[in-house]
DNA sequence: AGAAAAATCCCCCAATTGGGGGATTTTTTT
DNA sequence: AAAAAAATCCCCCAATTGGGGGATTTTTCT
């Protein structure tokens, strides 16, 4: 009993954290680890009643997925946003997507979070949004390529280093124009790696390059 | 003590259980659900791992999610029922897609969840597996002839059928004049579709409308 | 039957791509 | 030090793409 007392003292200490999310299973098992450090004050599993869910629980941080049934998480974002410029926001996500961190940034969220990440790192965001920063995940691919595989594609496909940093950002979309600026230097030598690339892969369309990236996980 | 020694004899009685899925949060949560009934013995993280992990850890059943990095989890499972025919294969995937089910039902997989389920109905599944019966999520709109994968893309993104092909197409690597050859339609028409989609994307490159075809699985 | 949505087709223009030639400099390896 | 590999840059050309206007017919829905 006494322990009981000093739970809900505790508690009420707590961040309030709202949890939206389609997934009864990851919604479940994330408010299990949240719980740890965090006042889980509701579980949503739609979109359309996050809004109203968040005036009636009143939480600090929403934690938001992206892919909601009902209205994009995006969207509501926005409105949350609007509605409540205090209220900070966490995206949780399963695409590495650099448009969805994009678009999530201008809205502006707190922060970016893929799913395949552990419940460590999501309390770590959550700890670093509490205190007023803005966290995206480490492995976002806008951030920086993956060094650690690049010694396969290069034994395999007897690509470069340098091929290798203009795959990942054709596999990005950039243009052979952005991809000059992004590397400082010369709008010709982007379209020669990307024509060396092509002879290596023995390919000959962005698409087919795209697929390649996708399969190998470059 | 006593009661230490009482949970050790139930889980031995209890049916072992392998669970593979990428996303470490689902994963956890899924455990903590299951282990009210069944005997979770490994928790996988990685494709590549699954078919040493039950070679190590002897489960009855595997829970297997279809995207998992390193391999796709209908080729894994493939594989398991060839290694172990013996062996319950419950995939359980957040789409809806009748190709995946179907590919899953050649197999033979014993059961395909969505991952909008709720534990219950996860426990459910798996009792059945376990009494030798397959069991389909009633959610998995393939019995309904009219409702089909394609109606989420034409809702999520008011896409339309024909802009679908031209999507699938496109990813196929093929360009405006062969997609027009193949649908025996005009040059022109493929670029105003192509226009569309971009627009109702909002999207400006063809390497983006990849990223999204393929991360949806379009 | 009438309205709305989808599918079809057309023109113009700037930019980019894919493919063909090169060449020079820097870095790495032998 | 010499050879090999990687990275840099340049020109030309045809084809395709992306974006801006349209328009007409067919299908679908109410």
């Amino acid at each position: 009993m006494a322990k009981m007392g000093i739970l809900i003292s505790l508690r009420c200490l707590m961040t309030r954290i709202l949890i939206a999310d389609d997934h009864q299973i990851f919604n479940d098992g994330l408010k299990n680890i949240l719980s740890a450090k965090f006042n889980v004050v509701a579980q949503i599993f739609h979109g359309n009643e996050v809004l109203f869910a968040i005036q009636k629980y009143a939480p600090k941080i929403v934690v938001l997925d992206i892919n909601l049934p009902g209205m994009s998480g995006l969207e509501i974002g926005k409105e949350i946003k609007k509605a409540f410029p205090e209220l900070k926001l966490l995206y949780l996500s399963m695409y590495n997507e650099p448009n969805f961190v994009k678009a999530a940034r201008e809205i502006p969220a707190d922060g970016y979070m893929l799913k395949d990440s552990s419940g460590v790192e999501i309390l770590a965001a959550l700890q670093a949004i509490e205190n007023g920063e803005r966290h995206f995940d480490k492995k976002l691919n806008q951030n920086k390529p993956n060094l650690h595989q690049d010694d396969y594609f290069v034994k395999q496909f007897s690509l470069s280093k340098r091929e290798l940093e203009v795959i990942r950002l054709i596999n990005q979309g950039r243009s052979s124009e952005e991809i000059a600026a992004q590397l400082s230097i010369g709008f010709e030598t982007v379209r020669s790696h990307r024509k060396n690339i092509f002879m290596k892969l023995n390919i000959n369309k962005t698409s087919e390059l795209i697929q390649f990236a996708i399969q190998h996980h470059i």
